[in-house]
DNA sequence: TCCGTTTCTTGAAATAGTTCAACATTTTTT
DNA sequence: AAAAAATGTTGAACTATTTCAAGAAACGGA
C-alpha cells in the first residue's frame, strides 16, 4: 500500500474507492538536495507529505540568519499553513535538506476532497491537534529552558535527526547559534 | 444570541436545532479570580470558552518558576489539548486572572456532539488551524527575537492586554524574568 | 585523488538576560 | 483610613549566549 494511505488509515477509515479519489488528487515528486520548493514570498499553494527524505521550512530575518521552523522527514507533512489557508504571501521557505520523494496536494485538491471524503475533516482536525501540541511544546521550551536542555532534549527526542542534520540547521531549530551548539556538544560528550 | 454561538457560526452553519443540541451539551460557569480550574496531574476532561475575564494556562518547573502557555480572553478557548485528547495527566495548570464566566464542554460531550453536528469537525479542524498558526508565530518570535522585539512586538498585537495583565504574567509569557521587563519598559518609554 | 566547498571547532571579547536584595508603588481587605 | 498583600523598580554582580576571526575537518564532484 502507498505509503501515504496507510498514513491516512492511521486516523480514519477509508474504502478503496477513497483512496483511488485521494491518490487521484494528488501527485508525486521527486526533489534534488537543497531545491527550493516554497520561495518566501510565494503563496504557499500546496501542503507536501515526505514520503522519503528530508524537507525543512525556515524563515529569513533582515540580516539574512535563518531561523528553521519546521523539519518534515519520512511519513510528516509541510507546508505553510497561514499562507496556504489564508492565500497570503508566504513568510517562509521551504527546501530539501536531502535528496526527497513528495506527494504534492494543492488547495484546490484538497478542498474538492474534503468535500468528496467527508473523514478527511476529521484526519486534518486530528493531524492539526498534533502538529499543536508539538509546537506548544516547543514554545514552551523555548521559553522556559536553556539551550543545553533544549538540545538534550531534542537530541533524545529525535536521535535520528541528530545524526543525519548538519549541526547549524539544528542550531537554528533550536534557537542558538552553531558555535554554541558546537561547545554544548562537546561538554555534553565530556560529562557522558 | 449566545457569544459562543455567534462564534460557532463565524465559522460553520448551523440550524436552530443544532444551536439547541449544542447549548444543551455545555455549562455555563462564573469563576471568581485565582480560581483553579485544572491543576497539574490532573486529566483535563473539559474546554472553556471565555465569555467574559481571563484565563490562563501556565507550566512550573522543578524550581517553582512559572511559564504561561496560553492567555485566553473574551472570545477564546482553553484547556490542555494534549491532557484532553489522550486522557493522560495535565502538564499545565489552568486558573483565572480576573473573575471569568466560561462555557464549559466535556470529553463525552464533544464527542457526542461531533456525532451528532459533523460540521463541528470543520469548526475543530479551522480552529486548531489558527491555534496553530498562533503558536507557530510564537515559537518563531522565541528562538529568533530579543526579549525587547519580543514585548514590542506583544504591546502592539495586544495592547489591551499589555494594560489589562499584571508585569510578571506577560513577562512569564514572553519568557523572560518581570524585572528585565520593567527595564525593557522603561526603555521603550524613554524613546517613544 | 585532489580541489573546492561546506561544515565544525576554539578562544577571546562583547552583549543579553538573570538573580538577588532592598525599597517604592498600587491594590485589596478590614 | 489603615494595614496587609500584591506588584513594580532599581542597581550591582553574575551567567548564558553571541559575535568574530582563524583554522581544522569532512564531503562531493571532476
Amino acid at each position: 500500500m502507498q505509503p501515504i494511505i496507510a498514513h491516512l488509515k492511521r486516523y480514519i477509515p477509508l474504502s478503496g474507492e477513497e483512496e483511488a479519489i485521494f491518490l487521484g488528487a494528488v501527485r508525486t515528486r521527486r526533489i534534488r538536495k537543497k531545491q527550493l520548493l516554497l520561495p518566501e514570498g510565494d503563496v504557499c499553494r500546496q501542503q507536501w507529505y515526505v514520503q522519503s527524505g528530508c524537507l525543512y521550512g525556515y524563515d529569513l530575518n533582515e540580516k539574512g540568519g535563518m531561523h528553521i521552523i519546521k523539519f518534515a522527514v519520512e511519513d510528516q507533512w509541510i507546508g505553510d499553513m497561514h499562507s496556504f489557508l489564508c492565500e497570503t504571501p508566504s513568510l517562509m521557505n521551504i527546501e530539501a535538506a536531502e535528496a526527497s520523494v513528495v506527494i504534492e496536494i494543492s488547495k484546490p485538491s484538497l478542498d474538492e476532497l474534503y468535500t468528496k471524503i467527508p473523514q478527511l475533516e476529521r484526519f486534518g482536525r486530528l493531524n492539526m491537534e498534533s502538529a499543536f501540541i508539538a509546537m506548544q511544546n516547543r514554545m514552551l521550551a523555548a521559553i522556559s529552558q536553556t539551550a543545553e536542555e533544549r538540545y538534550a532534549a531534542f537530541a533524545q527526542q529525535f536521535p535520528e535527526l541528530d545524526q543525519r542534520l548538519p549541526q547549524y540547521m539544528i542550531a537554528s531549530y533550536l534557537g542558538i547559534t552553531a558555535e554554541f551548539l558546537s561547545k554544548i556538544r562537546k561538554k555534553l560528550s565530556s560529562i557522558s
